[in-house]
DNA sequence: AGAACGTTCATTTTT
DNA sequence: TGAACGTTCT
C-alpha cells in the first residue's frame, strides 16, 4: 500500500472521538523509502535516542515518519507525545505532514516550541505563581523600557550601567536557569550586586505588571515543576514520548526541563547537529549534544550522513571548512547527487558593486526567483543589497530585520490591546497614556506613578483614581485626559469576551482618532499613507486570525504575535522573489541558488568573534550552515572596502575561503561591468582566498578612494589623522579614523580598529601611528 | 507640552 | 552612517 492510497484529507471528516478511523496502513508504508540509518531512528521507540543527522539528511522526514510510527505501530496516542521545534512555523508544518499520514489524530499532539509550550502550561498553572492566565509577554524592547524606569529610580546614570546591558545579564541568567535569589547568592563584587538588586526588583515589577518576559517563560516553567510536584508529576504522565529538534541549540533550562519531562520514563529522542549549533549567545550549550550519551548511558545513538540536498562540490567545500573546528563529534556528509558546478567567487569593489554582482549574477542564471537566497551576517548589509536589487526590479522579501510588529505605529495600538486584555500591563499603559498627546507630559506621569506606589495596585487604577483624585499633581486638563482614556480602556476591557478582538481595536482607534493623528503628525503624505496601511494591515492581519481560530480571543492573539520568529515570518514560498535573509535565519532552509555575501574579515567573522575559539567556532558553524543550505550552486562573494558605522574599511578576504580547496572554486569576473579579470591571477594552486588575498592586496596598492585619499591633509596638529585615514595602535591593532573630535591636546579619534570595533582614542596618550 | 536641535552609540546573530 | 536619546528652545 502506498501512501496515495490513502489521501491526507481522508480522515478529515471523521470527528476527532469516532474511533473509526481508516484502516491503518501497514508498517512498510511508514519506512518506505528511507535508509537504514532514518529507518533505525524511526523504530527504536523505547529509551534514549540521540539523532546525529547532518544537513540535508532528511530529519524532518525522520521525525515526521517517527511520531506516525509511535502512533500506529508503538501504541502511543497522540497526547502522550510531545515534540519540540525551534520555530512555530516548524512546529505547524511537522503537525500538517504527520496529519498527512495519521489523520486528524495529528491535532491532538503537543507540538510547539519551547517558549510555545512553557506559555500555554504557565496560563494553565501560572496562579501557583502569581500570575493570572492572561500573563503578558513582554519582548525585549519592554524589558529595556521597563528596566530604563528601574534605572532611573535607583538614580544610576546611563553611564554607568546601560539598560541593554542589565537585560543581557539577566537574560543571560535566566537561560541558566538562575532566579533573583541565586543570582543574588553568586554575586560577589560590588557590581554583581547592584546587578542583583535590580534583577530583583525588575522580577517584582514583571509580576506587578502580571508580565513573564521570554527568559520567564522557561524559567518559570522550571520553577512550576519544582515548586508544584504535581504538575510535574501531571505532566510527566502526560508526555511520555519526547522529541527535541534542533537539540544543540538547547540552553540550560531547556536542559533542565527536559530532565525534568523525561527522567522516569527516559523515552527522550533529540535530534541535532554538532555543526549547526549558532546560538551559544541566547544560552545555548553545545554541550547538550555533546554529553548527551553521558547524561543518558543507556542511549542508542544513530548518525545520518547521508545528504539529499547539495551537490558533491558544495557538500565537500562545506565539509572542509567544518573541519577546522575542534569542538564537535566529526562526521562526513556524503552524497549521490551529482558533482555540480563549481563554487562561484568573486571580489566587489564595495557593497554597491557587491549588490551589482548578485544582480547580474541572478539574472543570467535564469532561474525563478524564487530559487535564490542571499545570506548576510549582519542585518545592517540588508540595507544597500534592498537598495540596489529593489532599483533594478527584481522582487525580494526580506525575512526578519526591521519587523513589521517592531513599527512605531503598530507598537502603539498593540500597547492599547494589550492593556486591554490585561490592565496591569503598566509597560504598554505608559506608552499610550499620550499617544495620540493628549496633554499628559512627563510631569502627569510621574504623578500617576507616585500616585500608584504605596497601594497594591495596577497602573491603570491608580490612573483612574489619580484622574479624580483631589490631590495628586497635574493639570486639570491631564486629569481630564487621563480620565478619559481609563473610561475608554475599562469600557473595552469590560466588553473583551463580547467583542472580536479587531472590533475592539478598530474602536479604540476611532476612539482616538489614532489615524488621523498619524496623518496629520507625519513628515510626507507618503510616510503618513504608509502607516495608515500599516494600521489597516495590522486590522487584516488580526481579522484573517480571527477567522482562523475557534475561538478568538484577544489574548492568544497577543501571544502568538509576541512568539513568531523571523523565519516564522517567511512569506510562503511560492512568492516569485529573491529571499534576503540572515545566516541564523537561513537554519533550516535550502534553496537551489545560494549567495553568501560579505565574506570578509571582522565581518564574517565577525570582529567580536575573533577574541575566543568558541565564538570563532561559532562563526565557523555558521557558515557552514549557509554554505550547506545550497542545493546546487553557491556563490561567495567579498568585498574589498566596505562602510562600517560611518568609516570606510578596506577588509580582507574571509579565513574561512582559505578552506575551501582552489579547485573547487571558479572565480566570477561579474561580467563585463564589473573590475578587471582576476582569473589570470589565478592560475597557481593553493586554496580560494590565498589567491584572493593576493588580488586583494593588488587592488589595495591602486588609487584608493576619496575618503582614504591623504593628499588633501594637512601635515600636522589632529590633521594629522584626518577622518579615513588608517592607523596602527599599541595595543588594538590596525583601524581606521572614523571621526574626531576635540582639538590640540585634547583631541581624539574615533577608530574603528579592524580586530576590535569602534574605540575612542585620546590621541594625547594612545600610541598611535599612521599608516 | 511639544518641537527642534545636538550628542551619542551602534551593528552579531533573536525565541 | 543613521537611529535613538537627551537637552534646549519656543
Amino acid at each position: 500500500m502506498t501512501s496515495s492510497t490513502i489521501p491526507p484529507w481522508a480522515a478529515l471528516d471523521i470527528p476527532t472521538e469516532t474511533p473509526t478511523i481508516p484502516a491503518p496502513p501497514v508498517a512498510a508504508d511508514i519506512l518506505a523509502g528511507l535508509n537504514p540509518g532514518q529507518r533505525q531512528a524511526v523504530t527504536c521507540t523505547a529509551g534514549p535516542l540521540l539523532v546525529l543527522a547532518g544537513a540535508g539528511s532528511g530529519k524532518t522526514r525522520m521525525i515526521v515518519n517517527r511520531i506516525a510510527w509511535l502512533i500506529r505501530e508503538a501504541g502511543a496516542a497522540p497526547e502522550e507525545i510531545f515534540a519540540v521545534t525551534f520555530t512555530n512555523k516548524a512546529a505547524g508544518e511537522m503537525r500538517e505532514r504527520v496529519a498527512g499520514m495519521i489523520g486528524m489524530a495529528a491535532s491532538r499532539l503537543w507540538i510547539g516550541t519551547f517558549h510555545a509550550t512553557c506559555a500555554r502550561l504557565l496560563r494553565r498553572h501560572g496562579s501557583l505563581l502569581g500570575y493570572s492566565e492572561r500573563f503578558i509577554i513582554y519582548d525585549d524592547k519592554d524589558q529595556i523600557s521597563l528596566l530604563k524606569e528601574i534605572l532611573r529610580e535607583m538614580n544610576i546614570a546611563d553611564a554607568v550601567l546601560r539598560a541593554e546591558t542589565v537585560r543581557a545579564v539577566i537574560d543571560d541568567a535566566k537561560n541558566k536557569g538562575r532566579d533573583s535569589r541565586r543570582f543574588a547568592d553568586r554575586a560577589a563584587t560590588f557590581q554583581d550586586k547592584q546587578l542583583a538588586t535590580i534583577y530583583q526588583l525588575y522580577q517584582e515589577r514583571l509580576l506587578a505588571c502580571d508580565a513573564m518576559d521570554f527568559g520567564d517563560l522557561l524559567l518559570q516553567t522550571v520553577r512550576l515543576f519544582t515548586d508544584h510536584p504535581e504538575v510535574l508529576e501531571d505532566c510527566r504522565r502526560r508526555f511520555r514520548y519526547i522529541l527535541v529538534d534542533e537539540y544543540q541549540d538547547t540552553n540550560e533550562v531547556q536542559y533542565r526541563l527536559l530532565a525534568l519531562l523525561a527522567s522516569e520514563h527516559r523515552n527522550l529522542c533529540v535530534v541535532g547537529d554538532d555543526d549547526q549549533s549558532i546560538y551559544s549567545w541566547r544560552g545555548a550549550r553545545l554541550k547538550n549534544i555533546l554529553d548527551f550519551e553521558e547524561d543518558y548511558p543507556e542511549a542508542t545513538v544513530i548518525r545520518l550522513e547521508e545528504n539529499y540536498r547539495s551537490t558533491q562540490k558544495i557538500l565537500a567545500a562545506a565539509n572542509r571548512v567544518i573541519a577546522q573546528n575542534r569542538e564537535r563529534k566529526g562526521k562526513d556528509l556524503w552524497t549521490r547527487n551529482p558533482e555540480g558546478e563549481l563554487l562561484g567567487f568573486h571580489i566587489a569593489a564595495d557593497e554597491y558593486d557587491e549588490a551589482r554582482f548578485l544582480v547580474r549574477q541572478i539574472r543570467e542564471s535564469g532561474r525563478d526567483y524564487a530559487d535564490v537566497a542571499v545570506f548576510y551576517r549582519t542585518n545592517a548589509q540588508s540595507r544597500v543589497l534592498e537598495e540596489v536589487i529593489g532599483q533594478a526590479g527584481i522582487p525580494y522579501t526580506i525575512v526578519g530585520g526591521f519587523r513589521f510588529y517592531d513599527r512605531a505605529e503598530i507598537k502603539d495600538l498593540l500597547a492599547y490591546l494589550k492593556v486591554i486584555n490585561n490592565p496591569r500591563d503598566a509597560v504598554s499603559l505608559q506608552r499610550i497614556i499620550n499617544t495620540p498627546p493628549r496633554g499628559v507630559g512627563k510631569k502627569s506621569v510621574e504623578a500617576v506613578r507616585q500616585w500608584q506606589s504605596g497601594e497594591e495596585t495596577g497602573f491603570l487604577d491608580a490612573a483612574r483614581e489619580w484622574a479624580v483624585s483631589a490631590v495628586g499633581g497635574g493639570t486639570a486638563a491631564a486629569r481630564r485626559a487621563v480620565g478619559e482614556l481609563a473610561t475608554l480602556l475599562d469600557d473595552l476591557h469590560a466588553r473583551r469576551d463580547n467583542l472580536l478582538p479587531s472590533e475592539i481595536l478598530k474602536q479604540v482607534i476611532a476612539a482616538t482618532g489614532y489615524v488621523d493623528w498619524l496623518l496629520e503628525g507625519s513628515e510626507s503624505r507618503h510616510q503618513g499613507e504608509s502607516k495608515k496601511e500599516n494600521v489597516e494591515e495590522l486590522i487584516n492581519a488580526l481579522a484573517t486570525w480571527e477567522q482562523g481560530a475557534d475561538a478568538p480571543d484577544l489574548g492568544a492573539w497577543l501571544e502568538d504575535i509576541a512568539l513568531v520568529s523571523a523565519p516564522d515570518r517567511r512569506d510562503d514560498d511560492h512568492l516569485a522573489r529573491v529571499t534576503l535573509m540572515t545566516l541564523h535565519s537561513a537554519k533550516g532552509l535550502e534553496f537551489p541558488l545560494v549567495f553568501m555575501v560579505g565574506m570578509e574579515e571582522g565581518l564574517f567573522p565577525n570582529r567580536n568573534c575573533l577574541h575566543r575559539d568558541a565564538d570563532l567556532e561559532e562563526e565557523r558553524r555558521l557558515c557552514y550552515v549557509g554554505m550547506t543550505r545550497a542545493r546546487e550552486k553557491l556563490y561567495l562573494v567579498a568585498c574589498r572596502s566596505r562602510r562600517f558605522q560611518g568609516a570606510r574599511l578596506d577588509n580582507k578576504p574571509s579565513r574561512f575561503l582559505f578552506d575551501i580547496p582552489r579547485e573547487l572554486i571558479e572565480v566570477e569576473t561579474g561580467g563585463s561591468a564589473g573590475p578587471p579579470p582576476y582569473r589570470r591571477r589565478f592560475a597557481g594552486g593553493g586554496s580560494a582566498a590565498a589567491s584572493a588575498g593576493a588580488a586583494a592586496k593588488v587592488r589595495q596598492s591602486a588609487p584608493s578612494t576619496a575618503e582614504t585619499t591623504a593628499a588633501s591633509v594637512p601635515a600636522a596638529g589632529r590633521g594629522a589623522y584626518p577622518v579615513g585615514s588608517k592607523v596602527e595602535h599599541g595595543v588594538f591593532g590596525p583601524g581606521v579614523v572614523a571621526a574626531v573630535e576635540g582639538a590640540g591636546d585634547d583631541t581624539k579619534l574615533v577608530v574603528i580598529f579592524r580586530d576590535r570595533g569602534r574605540k575612542k582614542i585620546s590621541l594625547r596618550y594612545a600610541r598611535l601611528t599612521r599608516c
